[in-house]
Parts: C-alpha cells; structure tokens; sequence
DNA sequence: ATAGTAAAAAATCTCGAGAAAACCATTGAC
DNA sequence: GTCAATGGTTTTCTCGAGATTTTTTACTAT
C-alpha cells in the first residue's frame, strides 16, 4: 500500500498509534503541556504523575523522555524533571527558525510536487476549512479538531519536499508554536483573515509560484508572533 | 561566573558530565553507534546491552531513548530499538539542511559576537591546529581529540547567533555527519586543505565578512560529502 | 512441496520496592 | 543577625522479576 511504510521514521515516537503505555501517557502529557495544564516552569514529580496517568513510575519516565526529544520538558541532571519554560524571546526564535526552514522546505516541495501532491493540498485545506465553519461555536473540541488539522495542512504543504530533517525539525517548532498559539487565543479568536492568508498560499501553490507562497508563509507565521507580542507581558512568564 | 547557566539548555541531555548512570550509558552508546561498533541497521537487545553496559533493563531502556531523541537509534512500537540505518541519500539531506543552518547562523554570529566570541574563535582554532599535528601518528586516541576540538571550533563560530534553536538543530547534524565522515576516513585521512579551509573561515569570520566566511563553510562542509560519495557502495549499506 | 495453524521461545514492556541523591527546616556558632 | 552545618524528609534514580507481545519453530492438511 504505501512504500514508505519501512522508512525509518525520523521522527520516531510519533506514529498514528500509540502502541505502548509509556507512548500513550506521552501523548496525553504532550496534549496537557500544549494545552498549559501543566504550566510552563512547572516540576513535573513523577510520584505524583504516575497515579494520574495511571501507570508505572518508571514509564512515566519513559514519556517525560519523549518530551524532552520535543524540548516541551527539560531534564536536570538528578534533580528530575520541569515543564519547559516559554519567554517572548523564545517565541520569536522559535518563529523566525520556523520561517526560515519552512520556506525553504515550501520551495521545494512546489517544485517537485506531483499531482497526488496538489490533490493532497486542495484536501487537506477543505479540511481545514470545513473546522474554520465548526469553530463559531466555540466548543473546545472544534478547536482540537482545527489545531489537528491547520497542522496537517501545513504539513502536507512542505510534503513533496525531499528533505526528512527539514521536515522533521519543523514538527518540532510546530509543536512549539503550538504553545504559544493557544495563549493568543485567549485574546482574538482565530479571524477571517487566517483562512484568506490559507486560501493565498493554496492559489500559489498550485500555480507553482514558489516565491510568491514562500512571501505569504513567512506573512502568515508572523502574524501569529505579533499577535503574541500583544499579550500582556505576565502571560509570557 | 557563566550567567548563561539557568538558561534552560535546550539540547536537554547534553551537560558536560553525566550525573547519572543512564546518561552515561547513553555517552557510551553514542559513542559506540558513531564509531560504527554497533553496525546501521543493527538490532540493539536490551537483554544483551545491559551486561555489557554495566547497568539496568530499564537504565539501559532509558539511554536508548535519550539516542532516539538525537536519530541515532529507531524505536519501533513494541519491536524495540534498532541503529539508525545510513544512506547516501540520508547524508546528502543532512549536509544540505546542515549547510542552511549553519551558514545563518554563522552569518548571525558574525555580525553580533564581541571580542570575546573572536577570542574563542582563534582560541578553538589553535586548539584544532595542533590537534591536526598529533594525527600523524594516526593513533585512535589523537583522531578522536581531533574531532573533539573540530565540534567544539564549530560550535565556538557559531555561539555568538542568538537562535538558540539554529544551534540545537546543527548540533544534532553534526553528531549525524559524524558518523559519515568516519566511513570517508577510511579511505583518506583528513587532509592539509581542512586545515586551509578552516584557517580561511576564521579570516573572513574576523574581517566580519559574513558572505564569504558563509561561502567558505559551505564548501568545506560539502567536500565531505564528496568523499563519502566516491566510497564503494556497500559501506553505506 | 506449500500454506496455514499452533505451540514454544525470545524479547519487549511494565511495575513496585530499595538505594542514592537533593531539598528543607532547624539548630548552633561566630 | 548572619552564616554554616546537620539531620530528617521528600524525590529521583536504579534494579530485577512478572506480564504481554512478537518471533521462531514444528506440525498438519491440502
């Protein structure tokens, strides 16, 4: 069915489903992290934890591993383990790393994208207009449902392009900017203009004007760093 | 002293001494799968790793995921680990992605270091140069110093960009091409033009002349992957 | 012979208890 | 009053054994 099924997958613990415990409680954990559950700076003390995630100590441990492959947790040394902290500064860097290697990845995958690719595209973003629709009603499950699928559009933007590592770091800062994201929330509701931007980048994309959609990504991305930028300073600890 | 100390290190599992067993066992594995005694492709057996390492099931279980994190093992579901495979393909895309990051933030780092970071540049560089003298003999204790202060002389031109993320990310490629230009040893040790190569990089990162330095690390970085491709095929399994 | 099934073997995954380290509050000395 | 040392408490880290899952092997029927 599909060939690349015994591709190693760079990414590593991120398959469609979780097959062991610790990879389970790691996706919860993740979710919980995004979601500021668990705030950022937080100790996350696994005596605690275990009985909330319902498994064993030492598989708890396990997924706070995982995390910190995401650099959504950091671990010290032997005093054990923190939710990763966030800061404007970070946010920016995270953004501006962003821009540069998803551009990039953009470019590539315009020029080499065949027509799976395109039809790929057009899908993935009537999928994620159909949850801009959903999302007037507030609920917070039609906002999972468009975070779920905002990331699988971007995702399968940049999926024609050759390079695994390009698209593996940029997981990683999506799953960042993520974060961040739910904070600019709180202020402004997802607005109009995000779907016109999204339907700007679809146009050039399949008109294979590369630098054209690269132009509106970086845009795009941006916005949502000004956006955060309003937020009053103590929301950014 | 080092008021960089409190920042959160991204990098996670990357301090300069192993406070606990599992990262130690993690340091030796890595070393072990860079240096090719754990094969690419091959199977890691907890059973068998734990004597050999001298710890735990679960200790061990623990460092194999730490080298998940850096894509030099692959975990799959409820199948295990496994050394990440090689391929020419893999090589190329970690050079390409290598050089994209590392130019930016080589480009950064000149136009923001201070006297210091220039203090550090020249001081890594000597560092390297007499390194380079001790590889005559040929031993596998100076070949393993020489790549120690090559890292470290990386790194050091690049410390002064403020993407904290840009250096994550080229050191997780650089811990990758380390394995490749291992293979590429094989067949010639490391030449007199390295040496000419970095001397030029240092120049030009000195006379602040970011283009060129850029221009000249990309070079440098991509005669790797010339050697490695001129390598009989069935060394990169 | 081949294919499918079933039992046996091996390996992984999971858990809880014990050892080691870090943390905190109290005490004592200067 | 400030600082350092000490002991008790908490938390992390480590280990080995049991439960699941995968893989291998052997067997039977077509």
């Amino acid at each position: 069915m599909n060939d690349l099924a015994n591709v190693p997958d760079l990414s590593g613990h991120q398959a469609d489903e979780p097959k062991t415990l610790a990879e389970a409680a790691y996706r919860q954990l993740r979710r919980d992290i995004i979601e500021g559950v668990h705030r950022p700076g937080e100790k996350l003390r696994v005596e605690h934890l275990k009985d909330q995630y319902a498994v064993g100590a030492g598989t708890l441990r396990e997924a706070l591993q995982l995390l910190v492959t995401d650099a959504l947790v950091v671990a010290q040394g032997q005093r054990g383990f923190r939710v990763a902290p966030i800061s404007l500064d970070d946010f920016e860097d995270i953004t501006r790393t962003r821009v540069l290697l998803e551009t990039v990845a953009l470019q590539q995958s315009i020029e080499l994208g065949d027509d799976t690719w395109e039809a790929n595209v057009v899908a993935s973003f009537h999928m994620l207009s159909r949850a801009e629709e959903k999302l007037v009603d507030g609920t917070n499950a039609s906002r999972e449902e468009w975070e779920l699928r905002n990331r699988a559009f971007h995702e399968v933007l940049i999926s024609a392009s050759t390079s695994r590592w390009l698209r593996h770091f940029q997981n990683i800062l999506y799953l960042q900017s993520e974060r961040y994201r739910r904070l600019s929330l709180f202020r402004q509701p997802i607005s109009r203009d995000v779907h016109a931007e999204h339907q700007a980048i679809v146009d050039a994309a399949l008109a294979r004007n590369s630098k054209e959609a690269a132009r509106i990504l970086t845009e795009h991305v941006l916005r949502t760093l000004e956006a955060v930028r309003k937020l009053p300073a103590e929301m950014i600890s």
